[in-house]
DNA sequence: CAGAATCCTATACGATACTG
DNA sequence: CAGTATCGTATAGGATTCTG
């Protein structure tokens, strides 16, 4: 099994530094190559796992597995998963992942600004 | 001289995912456990190098040199030396850098709701 | 004061193959 | 279809020491 424990940024120094700051906090939820991308492609609506792969084609398998996990354990993604076969598994976001809407909206906007420069 | 290069968020698979996303982008820029947490000191007026290190107590001075300068090169911040003994250096946002205000203030009220859950 | 240099560890991510 | 498992690499970050 391996427990493979993978947790966002890295946080070495235990004992110090475990979020006194919100900004971190946040990183630590959506920090990452792939969690926001992930998210923002929730918000057009709920997708099924294949659906996300198309829609980012660029990300591994294991890669979207693993950051889904790790969104449904920090509540922002929910998964629903009907006993079918073939099976239909469906995620989406939860109401405080969908409260990351203004964040990444507002990354969205700066992104188009800066790249004019 | 081993020419550091330490640009953020990875990115192996050189030709395919360069920057069509636009929250990759952000990510690439801001992403990662410091640069948030110095641009966030940043938003609150010009700071000297040590300050910066007081205000971020536990981050290395390696870290904090090294995300310095990346953000210098993604232009967010100015750095400006005066030339005397002993040396002063100052820190500050530069508009582009000041643009990112909405962008963390979002995180900010994000966490705020998030933790109180 | 404001850094540079060196060495090291943890982990994020990729590629590929396999399964209920 | 929706995953798991395993192996390998790149890089973020830490600790310590040294310097103009």
């Amino acid at each position: 099994m391996t427990q493979v424990k993978e947790n966002s940024t890295r946080n070495y120094n235990k004992g110090i530094s475990i979020n006194n700051c919100p900004v971190t906090y946040v990183m630590n939820k959506i920090g990452g190559h792939w969690k926001p991308i992930i998210i923002h492609q929730l918000m057009s609506g709920p997708k099924r796992y294949s659906e996300l792969r198309k829609a980012i084609p660029e990300i591994t398998e294991k890669m979207l597995i693993q950051h889904l996990k790790q969104l449904q354990t920090d509540d922002l993604v929910n998964r629903e998963a009907r006993p079918v076969v073939p099976p239909v598994v469906t995620y989406s976001l939860s109401p405080l992942g969908t409260d990351l809407t203004p964040v990444l909206n507002a990354m969205v906007e700066w992104a188009f600004r800066a790249q004019q420069c």
